[in-house]
DNA sequence: TTTGATGCAAATACTTTGCAATGGG
DNA sequence: CCCATTGCAAAGTATTTGCATCAAA
């Protein structure tokens, strides 16, 4: 796991420092779903002087290096995970806001089928389904 | 056109106002991907004391009706367009930005395929997948 | 005339940046 | 030891809200 870390960052000559490996195994273990701000909670308790800035720096060069996907859900911010192997999806409740994730394997299937993307090096594919689960449509006014 | 905007507006018990009926004809002419300043700047030229808050509002209120869909792609802003009749999605260059649409209907497909997703309500669906056209790839460092 | 809607200004939420200090290689 | 990285504070961008005024019904 964090060989992974300490190997790609090797790899693209950056430094591994405390508060990247740190904020990757945070990541890692939200499994997804995180936004900057509670990864950033989450990781002073181990180091309470960390910034946000720092934060966003190693989400922006994390995303840069393809170690994590960035995420958009209905809100104006985003969430993190670190890029899955399997291609899965999320299903979001606009009531409650819970994520379900679901495997699906669609985009090799969508990069043949669809002519607009033959001519494009396509290097992800976000499927976001959102509605109601069954809780919230009960509770719907 | 106006005709379905009156009544979308009419039927939900809200006013007809100069604005609303102006930003609904802006992001509809705008053929999606408009982000809120841009329908801003552009409702300004027709109405320059109109504020901001105004269009968020509106959108806000329009996104309630369904009358226009929030789209999320790489950046910290949302994009608008009225909501669609035929379900399509949307490609996204990372390189220089530009967004091709394509039509593809998945959502029912997926609804019957996804377990997930089987007691869920939904409302939207959008496939959104990201890469480098093929200018920006030769381009590309 | 009666509210709901608007404009304005101020507040909030999220993210980025400049710079001096720090620590990884 | 050198320079990439950090913390801090300040700035920048996106969005929301309170309130007096305005206008649709």
């Amino acid at each position: 796991m964090l060989i992974t870390i300490r190997k790609a960052l090797n790899r693209a000559g950056k430094r591994v420092t405390h508060q990247r490996t740190l904020i990757m195994e945070i990541i890692r273990q939200g499994r997804g779903h995180l936004d900057a701000d509670e990864i950033y909670r989450r990781a002073r308790e181990k180091e309470p002087r960390l910034s946000l800035s720092t934060v966003y720096r190693t989400l922006q060069m994390m995303k840069k290096l393809n170690l994590v996907d960035e995420l958009h859900f209905d809100e104006n911010h985003h969430h993190y995970e670190v890029k899955p192997s399997a291609e899965h999806h999320h299903l979001v409740c606009l009531g409650c806001g819970r994520v379900i994730e679901f495997d699906y394997p669609l985009s090799r299937y969508l990069q043949k089928k669809v002519p607009e993307a033959k001519d494009f090096d396509v290097t992800e594919t976000e499927v976001r389904m959102s509605g109601y689960c069954a809780k919230c449509r009960r509770a719907r006014r």
